[in-house]
DNA sequence: GTCATTGTATGAAAGTATGCATACAATGGA
DNA sequence: TCCATTGTATGCATACTTTCATACAATGAC
């Protein structure tokens, strides 16, 4: 799973690199829920980074909700939780912070529902 | 042409943020070899960032080729026209993204979609 | 020549990112 | 219990990013 990780100097921080990459794992369905993450150290070795860089990364990540730590264990892909209770209106702020970003990155959102939509029939 | 610049606090510094948009709007043919660049300043303003950050942003893309700049008279469009960027991979990369925070949320791909589609709508 | 415009340059200050070194804390297995 | 593994935390050093303030330099219009 390492071999799908690898940072560049491109002027994006390190461990936003990181961050963005797992999450893209994930979102493509490469990294399934309850799968046991590489270990911090691991990614700090073998990408040639620091271990405060792979912390701050995990860190967010868990801020997220995509993954879940676990001392002295390890770290996983967190279980599809069913949605609580997700309000139409986190629905719309969370859509309107995808259309930001999007935007931000010249992505049209009319591309992007499309590319969604397309990532739900892979997903099962 | 400055409608298509925008820049947020997500971690990526801003002079890229910058730099990618003008790289991707040059890329998609939204800027063509030739035509005037904003004002350094303009940018600054609109952007609410500092002249200095823009001034980076300008400097890496001249140092690409793809920017030149004249003092007292303006920045322009290079003619050689960058590859074009590798935008559907990209969009795949942001869409995986995507898909895993809003997992990590408890958001439905498909109710994300919808919502993102409305959003086409309303937009224009 | 004068003047507004536009790019260029600098220095100080505050915050952030990264690396390096080191140590502590929880877990689980021998 | 002892120990290796794994996450957590800190302190220090260095470099990068951004803002603010200010000034200089070339260009073109008048």
């Amino acid at each position: 799973m390492l071999e799908g990780l690898s940072v560049q100097d491109n002027g994006i921080p390190i461990y936003v690199q990181l961050r963005d990459q797992i999450l893209a794992l994930i979102g493509r369905g490469q990294l399934k829920p309850g799968t046991q993450m590489p270990t911090m150290r691991q990614v700090a070795v073998t990408l040639k980074i620091d271990l405060n860089t792979v912390q701050r990364a995990y860190a967010e990540l868990e801020r997220e909700g995509v993954l879940s730590k676990q001392r002295g264990v390890g770290t996983f892909v967190t279980d599809t939780v069913p949605p609580p209770r997700n309000t139409k209106k986190q629905l719309q702020e969370f859509a309107a912070r995808i259309a930001a970003q999007a935007k931000g990155q010249g992505i049209a959102l009319d591309e992007l529902a499309d590319a969604l939509t397309r990532l739900v029939g892979t997903k099962r």
